[in-house]
DNA sequence: TTCCAGGTGCATA
DNA sequence: TATGCACATGGA
């Protein structure tokens, strides 16, 4: 498991180019954080069936979920309440920056931080998190630091337990709802079962499967997981990007009261 | 100026 | 149990 690690990774024809400090980060780290070994190609070929699927898949060839530390993915996404994403970036860099410790990353033009551990942020308090352009976020992420730092909330022993039991863990963390506990289950657990259901994946679910009908979250997960087991959590990556792609407006259909699946 | 964003907590019915 | 609203901030 990557921890506290920074890296710099750069696309380039065919291959990936990996900078991190020293000798920090090995091939078996990398393996596990970019998911390689996962078997993508198979997963692909189960979606034929799908087209809304199959086309989200051809328009982004490799996309694969990160195995990123538990820490950093609960924190980020607790600051993406109703966030723009280019907003969370901004407040992650101004949190890594002002409470993270330095990395020296080659060939960086300006200096990197780490992302800050729960002790840091536990540290620094409401007031000072308010200053990364947090607003109300600022408390439940401080309260997250809080339980993390003080041993109440074990993080690493959520990938050991069940999805359930796990996602009542987080569901006991200020700031935590549904979709944040999903968004840390899938992108730092790995649990087959968590699917985030956030306002794009909401409105791609509708526009491509129910265009005359309104669902509740729950009853669209319950779709999804059912739809496209075992590996759910892969089909909301894809329906999340292509409906970002097609640059739609993440607002849930208008018409038509709530239905259920059942 | 107005609207809205990878949601959540809380009051109310 | 379901619904509506407030919550900070900044970009379009």
């Amino acid at each position: 498991m990557l921890r506290s690690a920074c890296l710099r990774i750069e696309r380039r024809p065919g291959f990936l180019l990996v900078l991190a400090e020293g000798d920090s980060v090995s091939r078996a780290d990398l393996e596990q954080f970019l998911q390689t070994q996962f078997p993508l190609d198979q997963l692909v070929a189960q979606w034929l069936h799908d087209p809304h699927l199959s086309r989200a898949a051809v328009a982004f060839p490799g996309l694969r979920l990160l195995r990123q530390d538990p820490w950093e993915c609960l924190a980020s996404f607790i600051c993406s309440s109703t966030k723009r994403i280019v907003q969370i970036k901004e407040i992650v860099r101004l949190l890594s920056e002002h409470f993270g410790k330095p990395a020296a990353i080659p060939n960086a033009a300006t200096p990197w931080h780490r992302f800050p551990s729960p002790d840091a942020l536990a540290a620094a308090g409401e007031a000072r998190l308010r200053s990364c352009k947090l607003g109300y976020r600022a408390g439940y992420l401080a309260s997250a630091a809080r339980m993390v730092a003080e041993g109440r909330l074990d993080l690493s022993a959520l990938g050991h337990v069940e999805y359930q039991e796990a996602l009542r863990r987080l569901l006991d963390v200020p700031g935590v709802g549904p979709k944040v506990a999903n968004c840390v289950l899938l992108f730092a657990h790995g649990h087959p079962e968590a699917f985030p259901v956030d306002v794009w994946v909401a409105k791609s679910l509708h526009r491509l499967y129910f265009p005359r009908r309104r669902l509740k979250r729950d009853a669209l997960s319950r779709f999804i997981t059912k739809r496209f087991a075992p590996h759910p959590g892969y089909a909301q990556q894809y329906l999340f990007h292509y409906e970002r792609l097609r640059g739609g407006k993440p607002s849930p259909p208008k018409p038509a009261p709530y239905e259920s699946t059942h």
